[in-house]
DNA sequence: ATTTATTTTTAGCTATATCTAAAATAATTT
DNA sequence: AAATTATTTTAGATATAGCTAAAAATAAAT
């Protein structure tokens, strides 16, 4: 069975929301990801439903099946690999990638993803820190926890951002955060939740619990 | 101004049988190349001709406009980029590219394709011995040589012949050369001047100096 | 337990891109 | 010049994927 970009786009949308396929989603958070309106959703998950991809009942939500949840690993494996290609090959900028690899992401090619994989070297991880899921699905995920939860001395190394947006990423670069920086909180504010951070044993900086919020560390 | 999936397969279509918007095209030859039927053609035809990249004047033929020149030329520039990043870094057979090629030449993205090129070295000819447009859609035409003037272990692509007699054509049918063939000159005899040929990488003929001065190769 | 608000679905419309069958036009043959 | 054949276009379907507006179902508030 083959799904449309349109199918693929909507199970990766779904598979995200729903952590994996463990928690049910919302026909309104759908199309809030989605950007579009939540009657073409509906459309979308009775479609979607018949190809048992989810198992859909009307007002009472979705759960995917495991069909489902391997068409959205696919796709979000497919999605990662571009986003190292176009990093460590074409020299992107991380902030550059994640418009070209939405559409890299729904060539259909079997060979050709083994290939960029291998061509890779098997990477693990892709430019944004978020895991690769190997061709059987199967992801390595490392414990992370949000930098905001973290304690004062608390140290660690950034491994990925929750979001991806160009906005943000330009953001971190400008202040000198990166995938694989290594961190130190030296300061939290009580008042507001903001830290102050130690980056690679050098730099000092401040960040917003917000901006915090949206950066994953796994812990040393 | 921005051309779907489908109108870009369309443009690429006409640019080749029209020999680079030279000649009009038939509606049904257009259908024969898709491998669709001329009353989608029609249909297409409308559209872009409103799209103004044809001069479409129902049932006397099509010319290309300038503007739907430079977009068949962009796409043939990326289909054929690339087939070349599949041969020379994913290790492809230069037989199993054209597929893949066929979906990749729709992603859309100026920075990409100039990032491609730049890592590419930017190649002067794809796989198949065909030149490569640059940004400008500017083609550096190859050129061609009889091939009874080849030399041995020289190899070439046949793109047409000068005698278009029945008689030789249905001879060439018959040895299983045709435009298009990919050619390699194995042996020539030094007394008659007769070749050793072999066709697509599989097939041995011989044939007269005769013969191969009536055949014209476009060398690579 | 009603009423009100929110969420979700359905109905009906638009646009793209294909198809088959029929009609229109052009080209060829008699 | 008329008839026949071939080519091309139009008319009317189907499928995908989006939309708005209205209806239905569920959830929340009074
Ligand atoms: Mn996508
Ligand atoms: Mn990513
Ligand atoms: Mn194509
Ligand atoms: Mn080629």
């Amino acid at each position: 069975m083959d799904l449309t970009t349109a199918e693929e786009n909507y199970l990766k949308a779904i598979y995200h929301l729903s952590d994996g396929g463990k928690k049910s989603v919302a026909t309104n958070d759908i199309a809030a990801e989605m950007k579009n309106k939540p009657a073409s959703v509906s459309d979308m998950l009775r479609k979607l439903g018949e190809k048992e991809v989810i198992e859909y009942r009307k007002y009472y939500g979705l759960q995917m099946t495991e069909s489902g949840k391997r068409f959205a690993l696919q796709t979000i494996r497919k999605h990662r690999l571009w986003e190292v290609f176009l990093v460590e090959k074409l020299n992107f900028a991380w902030d550059e990638v994640h418009e070209v690899a939405e559409q890299l992401e729904h060539i259909n090619s079997a060979l050709l993803i083994q290939r960029l994989d291998s061509y890779l070297n098997y990477p693990k991880f892709d430019p944004h820190g978020d895991p690769i899921p190997d061709e059987f699905g199967d992801v390595r995920a490392r414990p992370r926890v949000h930098l905001n939860e973290m304690e004062i001395n608390q140290t660690g190394q950034i491994v990925a951002v929750k979001d991806s947006s160009a906005a943000f990423l330009r953001y971190l670069d400008k202040v000198g955060a990166y995938i694989g920086a290594r961190i130190k909180v030296l300061d939290k504010v009580e008042f507001d939740g903001s830290l102050e951070i130690l980056v690679d044993q050098k730099k000092t900086l401040f960040m917003s619990k917000d901006v915090a919020g949206n950066i994953l560390v796994q812990q040393s």
